[in-house]
DNA sequence: CTGCCTAGTGTAATCGATTACATTGCCGAT
DNA sequence: ATCGGCAATGTAATCGATTACACTAGGCAG
């Protein structure tokens, strides 16, 4: 392996000034950098990034702490912060809490010991997870998912406001009970996205209640225990709202196992744009995030902390997107007008 | 920063005894060691990840360098290879080429740089990628998606055979002229899954019309074209093999632009399988691979070759499941127990 | 002409853990 | 009693780049 000893001997200068030459190029005379760069192609010298790392204290690499990459939006969060990541020659490592508080500090700490140079998470607890231990080190985080983030900074995609539109819209559009799944208890966005459905139904003067709300970790397979859980209610629901996609397919199985039609018997509505969300039958109403956008911003956010800047935490809130589909408009069987019922939905 | 000097001094020894304590335990005497664990407890003293990195010349962390994790199939390969390589106290640094060759070649030199113990990759291409370059630096690689990877580790999933069970059945559910629409000219998996295609035409007596086959970058857009094009054609297809989801999605689109009807006008399978196929109307038939467990297997091989294997290159190989849905079954309108036609797929 | 400043470069300490090699002391074999 | 051997520990070099500090030479002001 060719080392700065190797370039420097090479170059006819110490290893100090190949550095130099190398980071900052001004602070050496042009001849010797010319020379420097000669030797660091004829060599094909690449700086070893662990040693740099540990003399600099701190690695190019950023933690991305998510739920879980596996859900769709969160990939694109971590495409979106690698690709502005590596515009400025930073690595990601990704880390999936599956928004359980000790694999959450368990990553947070292997990230540290790693010196990494900085954080971007989606806090697992809205109460409990750890910022200010990170903060006390004086690692950069940026926090998604949580509205105010007090000391840090953070990039928010207003989940309440896109639950509560998405909501209201259920009911304009016909709903007269609607239920909302929701991801874990604690979970900042599953927070949001149940206050959301909340006001929506207080706003329009309808009681609240907490039957017809469900907790879940988010995936499939309790999305649609939780489903079933509904319309074995006495007074089951008549639309349904779930706070992101992987709980939008637990709800199309159960209805289908069930045998429920929509938009007919339940109408529908869901947090998270995916592409395949206009093709299904009926096409999804659904709550779209700029996810992509979420993973740049927070990166850029980073990177400006990384830099030096020490001002004041930034938050930034991007507004999500409703996109009303078919799913979501209950057919009126008075309304010889009603465009949805052209469409046949059946199967 | 507590160090291990700290430890040192505050258990009375040496730093050496420090890392042996905890690094090999039974080279050193019971009470001593207790003594260092004490110590280090009390401290809260915490390795430096990047220190032991340099000093052992290779850091706890692999490379995953990926087509793009944006596509599901390779989200679950990555969770795989992830939980696999947490549970052996490995990080993963993930790296997305876009099947460009450049790109890969860049993120292998930064993974290089960064000493990591070893490398999951996807080969941007069947004979350009330069895995020798990584071979010679003792570097250990496992590969994914190619078939026969020479004296390198590999996991394969049976791409050629998945796609040749897919076009077979579409082919004996009623299709006359199927068409193929696959990924990079150059790009393994794509290689193999239009060979998949061909070899199930040409095992039916079917001439191999180039005309019928494309080649994408395996996005939506572009999915979207390739059927467009396929169906300006004088003599359009009458079934569809699309080699990845996301090719799929583009197909939908395109289909329903043209108002051409699934499986009426025309059959469709597509490779990977998602949750949502099962729940797009109608049903998508698809070529199902054991995405996580992929992940899962090729960081096995990998934390093998690092913890010292030696012995001859292994090749896993799993085969893909196909499963059968209505969208490939090309309703026949003189068989009266066509089961297809019981169900109303239109719209 | 002297002294100060600056540009350019070199020397050597440093980051923190690991490990090759050296040392100590004890046991058992001769 | 002596010595080989081993267990337990310490000393110090090492990984490769960065950087604090020191030094030199030349320019310029006084």
């Amino acid at each position: 392996m060719v080392t700065i000893r190797d370039v420097a001997a090479a170059a006819g200068v110490s290893t100090a000034t190949v550095t130099r030459a190398l980071t900052k190029p001004e602070t050496v005379a042009t001849p010797t950098a010319d020379r420097v760069r000669q030797a660091v192609q004829d060599l094909g010298y690449r700086p070893n990034l662990v040693a740099r790392s540990l003399r600099r204290r701190t690695a190019q690499v950023v933690g991305l702490v998510m739920q879980d990459i596996e859900t769709p939006h969160f990939m694109s969060v971590c495409r979106g912060a690698e690709d502005a990541l590596r515009e400025h020659s930073y690595s990601a490592t990704f880390c999936n809490t599956d928004d359980k508080l000790d694999r959450e500090r368990a990553y947070l700490e292997v990230l540290v010991d790693q010196s990494v140079a900085g954080i971007i998470m989606t806090p697992a607890s809205a109460t409990e997870s750890d910022l200010g231990w990170l903060h006390d080190r004086g690692l950069p985080v940026v926090t998604l998912e949580m509205e105010l983030s007090g000391a840090v900074d953070s990039v928010y995609s207003d989940n309440q406001a896109g639950a509560c539109a998405a909501v209201r819209h259920l009911l304009e559009a016909g709903a007269a009970r609607p239920a909302c799944v929701t991801g874990g208890r604690d979970v900042p966005s599953a927070q949001d996205r149940l206050a959301g459905y909340q006001q929506a139904l207080r706003r329009a003067g309808l009681p609240l209640e907490p039957d017809l709300w469900a907790f879940t970790d988010y995936r499939e397979e309790q999305g649609e225990a939780a489903v079933r859980a509904l319309f074995a209610l006495p007074q089951p629901p008549d639309a349904l709202f779930l706070a992101n996609s992987r709980l939008l397919v637990g709800a199309l199985r159960a209805l289908r196992a069930l045998g429920r039609q929509v938009p007919d018997d339940v109408t529908l509505a869901s947090f998270d744009e995916t592409p395949l969300m206009e093709l299904l039958t009926p096409p999804v109403t659904t709550v779209r995030q700029r996810a992509y956008e979420i993973g740049q911003r927070a990166a850029q956010l980073l990177l400006e902390r990384i830099g030096g800047y020490a001002g004041p935490a930034r938050h930034i809130t991007l507004m999500p997107e409703l996109i009303i589909r078919s799913s979501s408009i209950r057919p009126d069987p008075t309304d010889p007008t009603d465009l949805t019922k052209l469409t046949d939905y059946s199967q």
